[in-house]
Order: C-alpha cells, then sequence, then structure tokens
DNA sequence: GTCTATATCGTGATAGAC
DNA sequence: GTCTATCACGATATAGAC
C-alpha cells in the first residue's frame, strides 16, 4: 500500500531526487482508470484500453501502478478519501438523520466527479471479491463506524445496513440498471420518499 | 428464440425423428452454467468452465446452444419461468401486500435452487448489457407489471420501484458482497423489518 | 520516462473427423 | 452426439532499447 519511501530523505528537497518528472501523465492514468473501470466494471476494464484513454502506452500503465489491481486499488478507492471524509453527516437532530443521509448518498450519486467511482465500485464489486472487499471496507469504516456509533442501539449496524441497502438499491436501479421509471426521476422527489424511510430504519 | 419446428410435423412421434438421444447431456450443460454464471457472471464465466462442469466438451456446449450469450440466456431466463411465475403474489389484503413481496422475494433468494439464476442475473447485470436487458425486462414483466397494476395510483410504477430498490439492495448486501451482519441474521428477522417498510413505498 | 517487442496464456467460435 | 484441432483475437505482464 505504501508508494515509495526510500528511507533517509532530509534536507533540501532536490529538483530531481528519484523520480522528478511526471507532468501530469500519472494523473491522467488514474482518471483514464477511474473511466474506464466505472464503463466496465474492473475483469472487463483492460489496462490497454485505461492506456488507450490517457494516450499511453499500456507498459507505461504497468510501470507506474504494477499489476491492474494495483491499477484499481489506486484509481478507485483513493477517490474516495476525499469524498466520504465529509466533516458534517449526522450534524442535525436525531429527527432528520434519515433525510440527511438520504441527501448525502443521492448527492455522491448525482455528483459527476464522484459517480464514476462509485459506479467502478458498484461494477466490480459484484463480481470480482478484491472489489468487494474493499466496498465492505467503505461501508465499514464510512458508514456503520460513524453512524452506527451515534445510534447507540444493540442492532445499530443492522439498522444502518438495511438503510444502506435501501439507498444501494436506489443506486443501482437508477443509475447501473436504468430502470424507469426510476432513473429519470428528479433527484428531490427521491429524496423526499427516501429519507423518511431511511429514518425508519434507523430510528423506527 | 424458437428452438426448431420443422414445420410439417404429423403422425405418430418416430423414435428418431430429428434429434432424438439426449441423455441429459443439456440439462447438465445447462446446470452446470447457472453455477458458473451465478459463480462468476457473463463475463467472466468462460464456456470452457461450463462445459468442464458438465463433464464435455467445450464445443458441445456451442453444439447445443450456438453463442456464449445464448446458454446464458437458455440458462438463467429459462430458470425464471417457474420461480416468478407465482399464483398467489398480492393475494391478501391490501395492507398485508409490503409483508407477501417480501417474504417471497426473500424466499426465492433463501432456495438454494432459485438462488443461482438470482446470482447468475445480479452478476451480470451491472457489468453487461445483454444481462441488465433481461434483468429489467423481469422487473417489468413479474412486478411493475402485476404489482403496480393492483396500486392504482398515478406513481404506482415508481413505488413497486422503490420497494424493488429495498429488497434488491438488501440481497446484494446479504448474498452478494456479504457484509456483516445483514448476510448472517436470521431471514425471519429481515422479513420482519422488511415488510413494514415495503408496504409505505406501495401505499404509505 | 516512455515505448517496442514479445512471452504466455485464456477466450469464443468453427470445421470436420468419428 | 461428441470430441480433436485450430483459428483469430485480446488479455496481463515483463525485458529491454532509447
Amino acid at each position: 500500500m505504501s508508494s515509495a519511501g526510500p528511507g533517509r530523505r532530509r534536507g533540501r528537497p532536490a529538483s530531481a531526487e528519484k523520480v522528478a518528472g511526471e507532468p501530469g501523465t500519472r494523473d491522467r492514468i488514474l482518471s483514464s482508470a477511474r473511466a474506464e473501470f466505472a464503463e466496465s466494471g474492473y475483469d472487463k476494464a483492460s489496462v490497454r484500453a485505461i492506456a488507450r484513454g490517457a494516450g499511453v502506452d499500456s507498459a507505461l500503465v504497468h510501470h507506474y501502478f504494477g499489476t491492474k489491481e494495483q491499477v484499481f486499488v489506486a484509481a478507485v478507492e483513493g477517490a474516495f478519501a476525499p469524498a466520504m471524509d465529509i466533516p458534517d453527516l449526522l450534524s442535525g437532530g436525531r429527527e432528520q438523520w434519515g433525510e440527511q443521509l438520504a441527501g448525502y448518498v443521492l448527492g455522491i450519486w448525482e455528483d459527476t466527479v464522484t459517480r464514476d467511482p462509485l459506479l467502478a465500485i458498484m461494477r466490480s464489486a459484484v463480481a470480482n471479491e478484491t472489489a468487494a472487499a474493499i466496498f465492505r471496507g467503505l461501508i465499514g469504516r464510512n458508514l456503520l463506524r460513524r453512524v452506527a456509533g451515534n445510534l447507540g442501539a444493540p442492532d445499530a449496524e443492522l439498522r444502518v445496513e438495511l438503510a444502506v441497502a435501501q439507498l444501494v438499491g436506489t443506486a443501482l436501479l437508477r443509475y447501473v440498471i436504468k430502470l424507469e421509471p426510476i432513473a429519470s426521476v428528479p433527484v428531490e422527489e427521491l429524496a423526499g420518499r427516501l429519507g423518511p424511510v431511511v429514518q425508519r430504519h434507523l430510528t423506527g
């Protein structure tokens, strides 16, 4: 998981100490990888296509990240650190948690920036155990621990997961399967209907 | 989609009119295909592995069904005709529809016979458009038309799909992602919690 | 840093022997 | 009916030139 770390590294950061020149190529690869994994899922997405999308050779992708799995981890899991690290989830009163949680999840799905990593996880986790583990880790760290901890009930974790099931299922039908009419209904309409249901799961 | 149909076919069914001897080989292939598609999803599952599971050669699989996609359709979509064709869905009163629908969906997921085709569809529909179309067709034909028709509300379809989202999301976390504790909780516990929520979606 | 070339493997599908 | 042999292709990954 650690990237480099050459042990001893002190003093003035020289202009080219080890690997200096990366004029955005690495980021372009990561961006292309996110798009590919989002569209095709882990197994179907190819390193060649990722490289093509970044305008480089496939060997260069391996040069930067190693295996395809490491590309996936770098591209997808890394993108969640900022997205999931929201400070004020469940800031309001207890009776607003449902509305807040539903609105937050729908929000990151509607945002075109955070949608790609979510699609990538979703499309990959169902057929690839590594991606499934990442998925479990994301929900565990970001929702179970944080939300269930505030509930203070013996069945808190199950409550949160049933709420997550509603939200993930909605995202699946709307953004992945594209089932009508749920795929086209305004997000405010969805939020209005899901808020109370999530609330019921959490505190009902 | 039609299988054979040699036009004129009358009189006594001769012992070997066209293709007579299929001593279960075809069924063994279908069974193996269901298992493979359930475990790996459409893209990851290979015709060779399906053939191996049936104890035959991969060429024979093509001989029977044609393309891999036709194997998938035959193995998965066909298995839903009996499973989905239940006669008494929504037989009780309006206030029991939630409980009935939740119990029915959880039931076919718990049944080890019907679970494999469901897993196959689930694992395949998220990354493969053909499988997604089958998934949409299944929900559309078996749930939207039948359940929404009984609701008699202008937003009936959206109501049903939100209920389906809850149930599909639960199945995803429990049977595919295997997220704890929802993966291990008794099914009766789940049914008790999901029934009222589904009811709320439908008639709330 | 970036790419060329290649090794190695697995895939879906088909032709044709038996 | 079932299998052998093979084609054509794309995959991941690596070695090494520049």
